[in-house]
DNA sequence: GATGAATGAGCTTTCATTCAT
DNA sequence: AATGAATGAAAGCTCATTCAT
């Protein structure tokens, strides 16, 4: 499913190096103009090497999309990995929750960066980013799974299933929605009412069979 | 704060009737390739007319996404517009949230195409774009608010204000993340689901101070 | 010689009415931006009338050009054909220097608008604008024979060719180098002083064999 | 003053290199059909280069002229400069007068082509080429003011300033009209000719006060 | 392995001209 | 006779990609 991205250059530990020089490069200037508007010239400069050698490392404009979005889920996987998905209390998904939002925080223009464009991709790209969203989802999904089946939660299959997408979104939006929340709240003003509206919903509110 | 685009031609019927078609050719084409990747001759040709009727219409082929934009907010605006804003009652917000939530299924892929292809639209016509945003979320907030006045709803100012952007959000979410979604959800699932784990909450949660 | 531009309407009069519209719109319009500058459509705008009914009265934009050199020419003509080119005396010489400055300082936006942009006339028209010319400094040698013929001036009959040619290029250029001359002289000092130096020459010189 | 043609390429030589091939296909298409007909495209081939290339050396097809421009007064400027401008005597300044028309001669089409195209120069760029052309008119004033002050010539500062005004038109004139000057006249009998009519002026003449 | 000059397909936009009304 | 909407060839310019050095 992961695409190989090709590189003439044969040294591993050079490719490493030059590729993550071009992915935070690129990233900053996605950030500020967009996939479309950024040129593979800008990128290179920015990446610190020539137009000749930003090419040995990639094959098309796209494989830099491709390995940034990448490496952004890269490093979310790996930091929301660090979370215990079994403990099955409230409380540790409350506190999955906060850490999930508080990493989108620290990378909102990451975030940012792919939701807008993601898109880009090529249909074949496209499907490996995809499944990397709902591996992401299903970690939600887990933790909720958990509560559920220790008694802590009493929700159906699909609540659980949306409730993970919701969360998920949430915390995108703390990206994309930035223009408007950062108006009216810091990020821990964000986490406190985003969990008290999952969590208490509207009080007095019965669900219709 | 509403840009006019310019139009060489002067019969005002004329230039609403071919930026409708306009519009309609350009969606249909940005919701396949993005905006980016549509040529303005694509644009002319799906459009019924030629390139240089095109630019009798518009200046520049960034006046075609403002229009689109313009006009689906139109559509949406208006079609939202015609809810009871004022009733505060509990049902009279549900049935807000799912109107609302109609309408965004019924305009998937115009939803889709704003969501993703806003962002390119210059720094002059962005703030009209959002501001329209807010218009809109600021429906929800108030029908939430009178829910509140109202007695029917207990939730703070600020508890009000998100939920809104969270109500708003989660319509979007349908439109943008209907590649997950649609798989384990029709639209009723979506807004039954939805409403209830807004109202509902998750039952046993007690928001600590 | 004379081009006949073609007109699909009949009514002469009306034809010469619209003409001379036209080249007063032109002639403003090249002044400010050249020909290859100004659209059909502005020229059309400048005479008062849509670009359909530009297209009644002339077959192409050159047609355009056409008509303003040659109204230009026509006029200076008519106010030069006015002096007396058989007294042969060097007061009449004078006069009719000092007659045609004056008119070509009457006239320095037309002569620099023709001076500019005659060359972008077709090959087919060329001829008929430079035979024009060829008229005009013929009028100066005729002028200048006169004086030989009659004894007041006893230079050959080559001096007398490019001494005409010269005279009609200080016409010139009192419009086409205003930008530098205008800050030095008006046309008064102008006509006083090249008539001092066409006249008397550098003292002391003799030329030689 | 002087504006920098901002090129791409880093290797001054081969900016060098590049331009005066760039110049020389440039003047060849303009002497043919004028600096508005002919093409971007056209000027690359005439230069041996694709479209590509030459705008690596170039921002816009103004450049371009531009560079002609001030090509051309640089070669003309350099030619007049090896010229004795203060020897002060009447046959030094008949020789700088030959000295220039004979340039003149040389570099016709050159001449030609800046005299129609460089008020196609943007409002930025005319003022340098206005300045050049200022300069070299002030080289002729000089030599004649030498003369002045060395007592071989009797002419008040402004007939000496006209007077290099004179000159300076005289010898572009050459360029301009050869249409009608090269029927009559060799390159040597126009400055026989011209020479003894600047200097012996129209014999019998006596200025007026 | 690095460089950057060269390439040309392809893009947006303009505008002279036509023709149905 | 007048209008102005429609047309599309053609223009200027960009930029992803290649390849000789």
């Amino acid at each position: 499913m992961k695409r190989e991205i090709h590189a003439s250059v044969k040294d591993e530990q050079l490719i490493k190096k030059r590729r993550s020089q071009m992915i935070r490069g690129a990233v900053s200037l996605f950030k500020q103009k967009g996939f479309h508007r950024t040129t593979t010239r800008e990128i290179a400069q920015a990446s610190g090497f020539s137009i000749g050698t930003l090419y040995e490392y990639i094959r098309t404009k796209e494989d830099v999309l491709y390995l940034v979005c990448d490496s952004i889920y890269e490093e979310v996987s790996e930091r929301l990995g660090r979370m215990d998905l079994d403990k099955g209390t409230l409380a540790s998904l409350k506190i999955g929750i906060s850490h999930y939002f508080k990493v989108m925080d620290d990378m909102q223009d990451e975030v940012l960066v792919m939701y807008q464009e993601a898109k880009a991709l090529s249909p074949e790209a496209l499907p490996y980013v995809l499944k990397k969203e709902l591996e992401m989802v299903g970690m939600f999904e887990q933790l909720i799974n958990c509560c559920v089946e220790k008694g802590e939660l009493d929700i159906g299959k699909e609540h659980q299933q949306l409730l993970a997408h919701n969360i998920f979104v949430q915390g995108q939006m703390w990206g994309f929605r930035r223009w408007a929340l950062k108006k009216a709240f810091s990020i821990d003003d964000y986490i406190k009412l985003q969990t008290d509206l999952l969590f208490s919903g509207i009080k007095g509110y019965q669900p219709q069979v």
